[in-house]
RNA sequence: CGGGACGUGGCGCAGCUUGGCAGCGCGCCUGCUUUGGGAGCAGGAGGUCGCGGGUUCGAAUCCCGCCGUCCCGACCA
């Protein structure tokens, strides 16, 4: 054994802490009753992160330093396409929040803070407090672009935090701001993140789908989402299984469906239908004419920005996509616009009423319809396209469904759900127009507003992502890029083989004196907990020292991921391990 | 915020129905024996049974209130 307290050099990522005997971990041989997921199963149970309160995690050295090392490749990549890393405040005053408007929009999530000084926001994003720096700054064309970025943790106070890292309230983020003096370097820039997101997740050995994304409460135009498919994802999205396209399935359209069917004859009746507001309830209701919710047509009474009501008009069967400005009508809408009956809903006479209406192109395909007659506990039958009502606009607004055609090439949508790892936006000059604002001067001495983009990346919840598509029933399996160290060395039955203790020192000593980053399982424990420790920690080689290799002067390595063994001679562990063979 | 479940040593759980010395497995400490895929024996440390109140001679157990945690939903840069 190495004397007690022996100096070695840092490692990498400035940790000289490489002995199982001295490190802080603890393994668990069943997970914490509270993680559901998987990856937060394995997590816990390697001692890569501990929960303090909901949504809170502590990161023992074990997951810290896989915290390092995925924020080493983000900061490479971010390096490669110039943007500099900086430190933002967490703390914000309040006022910063009141001026962009965003104390208001985002208040839910808000965690508000008071103090001395007066009143603060803990930080949830920077977009603001960013915008500002910049815009104090840099004043001419010639200081542009600007390309910034932190890595930092955030907060929010979640309504529900979940599957251990994958939401929390406090959490590590990597967020990336740019500031171009046009549209078109916005653009460019854009495509120059886009790339170094792609190549961030390769790294993680994660595979991803960057998706068309709506922009949500952030603002701007073009935005993509990078999707990781996992049983645990909030989010689902369309993938076409012949072309490129992706959308997530709140921006997802689908192409045109089959031919309309053929002519019908059957004229407009009204029913009444006491009681029956609903799709189900007045399916049942004609039970005995064959309706199904397919032979419906569901109207949604919506507002649009400018506060004019529109309706919606899908197949029963389908839900509605609300797309962005539109909101659904709530009460005080429906006494506003009487003519419109809540739960009795149909597309007859709306346009005489100044109601815009919009479809989806499945409406064209299908009919004579069940649909509301615009009077309460009045449905009708044989609503007919063209004889009983019109449409305004023809629009994808159905939510997509696996098999529906792909909008592009019309081959079969999937659908896959999926964790969001990151998100790249095309902000434009929302918060730069705005307050706090960021202009500046351009060629022709004209003041300017600056064309933004912003560029997220959950640190942690990448963690758990990886984790949670690297791992079989033994443990985890970290890829060698994200691995907190990259050899696992073991020595077996040391207590009672000095030789076997001397051997395992001297490889230790050789591997950190060679750069190579290793945990020595110097325990005094049997060989079994230590092969099992070992792959549920992850590491992606292990090496084993003991009697029986020994014998033998080899050493043998196992590939954690594949589960290949091999035996190495002892003298050739070194090179073998570090390349040079 | 709505629905459901659960809070008992570091971790996983039993005990609660029917009130009567707070238990089991893992982990931890000491000793001996073991030793190539989560060893055995012996001894030991560690718990205001989430918190507060009530009922009772007596409450982990029954009643009331609160807090916390997880799941489903709503929400979600």
């Amino acid at each position: 054994m190495g004397a007690a307290g022996q100096e070695y050099p840092d490692d990498a990522l400035g940790c000289r802490v490489m002995r199982a005997t001295t490190m802080l971990l603890q393994t668990l041989r069943e997970a914490p009753g509270d993680a559901e997921a998987i990856s937060h199963q394995l997590l816990a149970r390697a001692g890569f992160l501990r929960r303090l309160a909901s949504g809170i995690y502590s990161y023992p050295p074990l997951g810290f330093r896989v915290l390092r090392r995925l924020e080493e490749i983000i900061r490479e990549e971010h390096a490669r396409i110039g943007a500099e890393e900086l430190l933002l405040p967490a703390l914000h005053p309040r006022e910063v929040w009141r001026a962009s408007g965003r104390d208001v929009t985002m208040d839910e999530v808000l965690m508000r803070v008071s103090a001395r000084g007066g009143d603060f926001v803990l930080g949830p994003t920077h977009e603001e407090v960013v915008t500002a720096l910049v815009d104090e700054q840099v004043s001419s064309y010639r200081e542009l672009p600007r390309l910034v970025y932190q890595i930092q943790t955030k907060f929010r106070d979640e309504a529900r935090p979940r599957f251990g890292l994958l939401r929390t309230r406090e959490f590590i983020m990597k967020d990336a701001y740019s500031f171009d003096a046009s549209a078109d370097g916005m653009r460019a820039t854009y495509r120059a993140f886009y790339d170094a997101y792609c190549r961030i997740f390769d790294r993680c050995g994660l595979p991803y789908t960057p998706v068309e994304a709506l922009s949500g409460a952030i603002g701007g135009d073009v935005n993509h989402e990078f999707m990781v498919p996992s049983p645990i994802g909030e989010d689902r999205f369309a993938s076409c299984t012949a072309c490129d396209y992706a959308a997530n399935l709140e921006a997802a359209e689908t192409g045109a469906p089959a031919a309309p069917a053929g002519a019908s004859d059957e004229g407009l009746v009204e029913h009444h239908t006491p009681d029956a507001p609903g799709i189900d309830a007045v399916v049942e209701h004609f039970a005995d004419r064959g309706l199904t919710a397919a032979g419906m047509l569901k109207c949604i009474a919506a507002v649009d920005d400018d506060g004019a009501p529109v309706v919606l008009l899908v197949p029963g069967d389908r839900e509605a996509r609300l797309e962005g400005g539109l909101r659904v009508f709530d009460d005080a809408d429906f006494e506003a616009h009487p003519s419109l009956v809540k739960g009795y809903i149909g597309p007859m006479g709306l346009r005489e009423r100044g109601v815009r209406v919009v479809a989806d192109p499945l409406v064209a395909a299908g009919g004579p319809w069940a649909t509301g007659a615009n009077r309460f506990e009045h449905h009708v039958t044989g609503a007919t396209l063209g004889r009983d009502f019109d449409v305004d606009e023809w629009r994808s607004v159905a939510v997509a469904r696996e098999a529906d055609p792909c909008p592009r090439c019309g081959a079969p949508l999937d659908i896959v759900q999926a964790v969001e790892a990151g998100h790249t936006f095309q902000l434009g000059t929302v918060y730069s127009a705005g307050a706090p604002g960021a202009t500046f001067v351009d060629e022709d001495g004209v003041e300017q507003v600056m064309w933004t983009g912003s560029y997220g990346i959950g640190v942690g919840r990448l963690m758990a992502v990886i984790a949670e598509s690297h791992h079989d029933e033994h443990g985890l399996a970290w890829p060698a890029e994200v691995a907190p160290f990259a050899v696992h060395l073991l020595s077996l039955g040391a207590q009672r083989n000095p030789e076997v203790a001397e051997r395992a020192d001297a490889l230790h000593d050789a591997l950190v004196a060679a750069g190579v980053e290793v945990l020595y399982d110097d325990r005094d424990a049997s060989p079994g907990v230590k092969f099992a420790d070992a792959d549920l920690l992850g590491i992606p080689t292990q090496v084993a020292i003991g009697g029986k290799g020994l014998a033998r002067g080899v050493a043998e390595r196992k590939d954690r991921a594949s589960g290949e063994r091999d035996e190495i001679p002892l003298e050739d562990v070194v090179a073998s391990l570090t390349g040079r063979s």
